[in-house]
DNA sequence: AACTATTTATAAGA
DNA sequence: TTCTTATAAATAGTT
């Protein structure tokens, strides 16, 4: 349709009608994608060339639509064994697979930084731009979990402390009592005075540090 | 594709989605058509509308083969064709296939700084040493592509320079012919040593910067 | 549905 | 197969 117009018949030179077929196949299909996209449609397109080679595209998957067209038109022909089309739809689509897996993979190497022989300079550039985007978007993550720790450790700290302030009240009113009763004691017996210099007394008594220590260190574990 | 140049994305608009939808569809069946005849191809083409209507196209008898293939898949069928071995294979194989190209893209998709929130810390330190890795390959290469290129660009100079050089001695030894040339035809005529300041004196009339310059230009191109 | 300015597809040639 | 290019065909926006 360029050049020269052409008459829409069989091509009959063989090479001419390859050449044809691989530009217009080509040709087809893109339309085929862009209309299913364009215009929200479900697409299934199967084309044999002439020397019997399966090309296909479906917008979803091959089976749903084909099973769609066999609501519609619901007519069975029971008709059995050939070289089986879903057969070669099937390898058609392990070999895409298999060329998917291959391109990933390829990727994720050259992300590691194998395989860059063949890169050029922007090619390159790119990949460090990606790699980079890629780390800082760790160290975000990272950071956010690291702050989030401190402040779990910040709350169970502050929860410590606290837990530490109300016993060490407790004990000083304890003690409190022990020298009203060692007084009460004392007013009713011979001793009296140097008692309180001994064991008793809770300014010497009363070890804080060895209470703190003891409530400190589960912090340790989170 | 006229007018203005679309993006290939779906249509918001309805109206306009329909419209467009009539249209390609229309181009597309020609071009099957076309192609199925230029080509001696064997096509079925099924597109099913955003509301549900179906059009369809088959050349010659891949309604049939359409229509077997569907006969495999659906359940009321006489005669229960189970899915042959081979075919029990290819769709375990392909599920494989389906979860390893799963699996890649997660990883890469990871190494992009997407997905990453259910990574724990250690995980998180290991995709950020990976990253790491890969971004000082791809500088390491890079640096490599540029001393290739430096040191190319400095062996050019030198050849330019030497080449300036050769020439920069050529034209002294003309000036030195013109100057011997000169005496003797100072000699054999009445003008006399005043010449020998004129145009003619070489350390005056040779520019050498002009020459290094239209040498050293073409550098730049490299 | 028709028009038409542009874009896209592609036949021929290399 | 791929590229280039002149030209045919398809089509987006408009009427």
């Amino acid at each position: 349709m360029t050049r020269k117009k052409i008459q829409i018949k069989k091509i009959d030179n063989i090479a001419a009608r390859q050449v044809a077929f691989s530009k217009r196949r080509k040709g087809l299909f893109k339309k085929a994608k862009e209309l299913a996209i364009l215009c929200d449609a479900e697409i299934g397109l199967l084309v044999f060339s002439a020397s019997g080679k399966l090309f296909d595209y479906a917008s979803s998957s091959i089976q749903e639509i084909l099973e769609r067209h066999n609501n519609v038109h619901s007519d069975n022909l029971p008709n059995l064994n050939e070289p089986s089309v879903e057969l070669q739809l099937e390898s058609n689509i392990r070999a895409k697979l298999n060329e998917e897996v291959e391109k990933k993979s390829h990727e994720l190497r050259q992300m590691k930084g194998e395989e860059l022989q063949g890169l050029g300079m922007e090619e390159l550039k790119k990949l460090e731009k990606s790699l980079q985007g890629g780390l800082s978007r760790v160290a975000e993550i990272m950071d956010g979990k690291n702050s989030e720790l401190l402040s779990v450790i910040g709350r169970k700290v502050d929860l410590l402390i606290e837990e530490n302030k109300r016993l060490n009240e407790l004990e000083v009113e304890k003690m409190g009592e022990q020298i009203i009763m060692q007084n009460i004691q004392g007013n009713s017996s011979e001793s009296v005075g140097n008692n309180s210099t001994s064991s008793n007394n809770p300014s010497q008594d009363y070890d804080s540090s060895d209470t703190s220590l003891k409530l400190g260190l589960p912090v340790l574990d989170y």
